[in-house]
DNA sequence: TCGAGTCGAATTGCATACAATTATAATGCG
DNA sequence: CGCATTATAATTGTATGCAATTCGACTCGA
């Protein structure tokens, strides 16, 4: 691996951690001082995380973080329910024992996380779910596929629907992951297709009632600062 | 527009005209000489290839074309499958008048090229195929989903469906053109996406016929080889 | 006081030199 | 004669220096 390799994904964790917030400009020299590394590492970093959108290239001015509307949020959940279950349909015909019984684990532990309810079970819930559909497209078989999704899929953690799930989501989202599970053990592309579906359209109507909520707290705000 | 900039369309317009062949390597060196550039924008300009799929970076050792297979095909014509019908429904309800003629004006001039039947139509109807389906990309109004298609679509010219068509299936392509503009104009979506759907079916059909001729040639000619 | 123009600082874009790595081919050994 | 090993050449990976460009602040004029 390469210094530009590492480089990369250093910087992509810190966009995704809001270490670099979004806006802000990633300066080569800053960062190669950081790393005592040359810019050309760096270049070479910030030119793939441009081609992967998550930042912005503005000729001779910088590196500039991308910033995430609701309309972006909304594009990228547009795109996830064509494509997430096409996976889950190529998966079910082409998935192996060992793979399923490994969701399996995964799927079990998630709910056993569920269950428990503890402080930061979310976060280790999250890293299982990523965990669990990396899986599944593996098990797709589409290298295309599978490159489009992880270009579009990744979010920063402020933005991950995960978080604004209530109780009764959660457990709906555990239940799609069960009956995903059963319909790839059938073999049946068109009854996984259809659960990954559902999962998606939920996980879309949490973060638009999240987006809803947070657009109504801006607004007081808003018109709080205008009286103050 | 930075040299890097005009590298990177150079070297990609030469692997589609097939310049640069399936397999060969792409110098960085050789490259800058010609061009009178350094290694530095060369470098930047493999990079986006390689981010676009064009060039697969094998570590010090070179970029090497891509080899498209049978299943590379396939895969990509699947991904076609989910994702221009989405095109063809988001625009159904956004494009405009303006928009509208100008992609009606396009299909006029592919039927009277169609009709007249020169020697080289194609190659031009190509490129006027290329203009319709671009414009009707850029009315669906989604970054994502445009930047998506494009990484995807581009084809080796040598690859691509429209050469391969009967002379029923260049009519009929031409009817899906006209058949979609009903649609949009009606601002149908579900129509409209139908209608998409089905042109890229036949085109994957010409393509799978095409690909069993070759497989067939091949298979005569290697016997052939062994029998000599 | 406001606007236009100019100058300067900061940053990226590119060229060149050197280091690291790998494939290849020659050579020595079994 | 075949295989492993080593040396060499070719290529990419990285560092550094300079050029080009852009943005912002300051000055000058109305």
């Amino acid at each position: 691996m390469t210094a530009a390799d590492r480089v990369y994904q250093i910087i992509r964790k810190r966009i995704l951690d809001g270490q670099y917030p979004a806006g802000s400009y990633v300066r080569e020299a800053a960062i190669g001082q950081e790393l005592e590394l040359s810019r050309t590492p760096i270049r070479e970093a910030l030119r793939r995380l441009v081609s992967d959108g998550w930042v912005e290239a503005i000729p001779h001015h910088g590196a500039q973080v991308v910033s995430w509307t609701q309309r972006d949020v909304e594009e990228v959940f547009e795109l996830r329910v064509l494509l997430e279950p096409q996976v889950a349909r190529r998966a079910a015909t082409r998935i192996e024992r060992s793979q399923l019984d490994k969701l399996e684990s995964l799927a079990m532990r998630m709910e056993a996380l569920c269950r428990e309810g503890r402080e930061n079970a979310l976060e280790e819930i999250a890293v299982l779910n990523d965990d669990y559909h990396a899986r599944l497209m593996a098990a797709a078989g589409s290298p295309r596929l599978q490159r489009l999704l992880e270009t579009i899929v990744q979010v920063p953690v402020s933005r991950r629907s995960f978080h604004h799930y209530t109780r009764d989501e959660l457990a709906g989202s555990m239940h799609h992951h069960r009956e995903l599970l059963r319909a790839l053990g059938a073999g049946d592309g068109d009854w996984a297709a259809s659960v990954m579906r559902s999962h998606l359209l939920a996980a879309r109507a949490a973060q638009l009632r999240f987006a809803a909520c947070v657009e109504e707290a801006g607004a007081g705000v808003a018109s709080m600062s205008r009286r103050g």
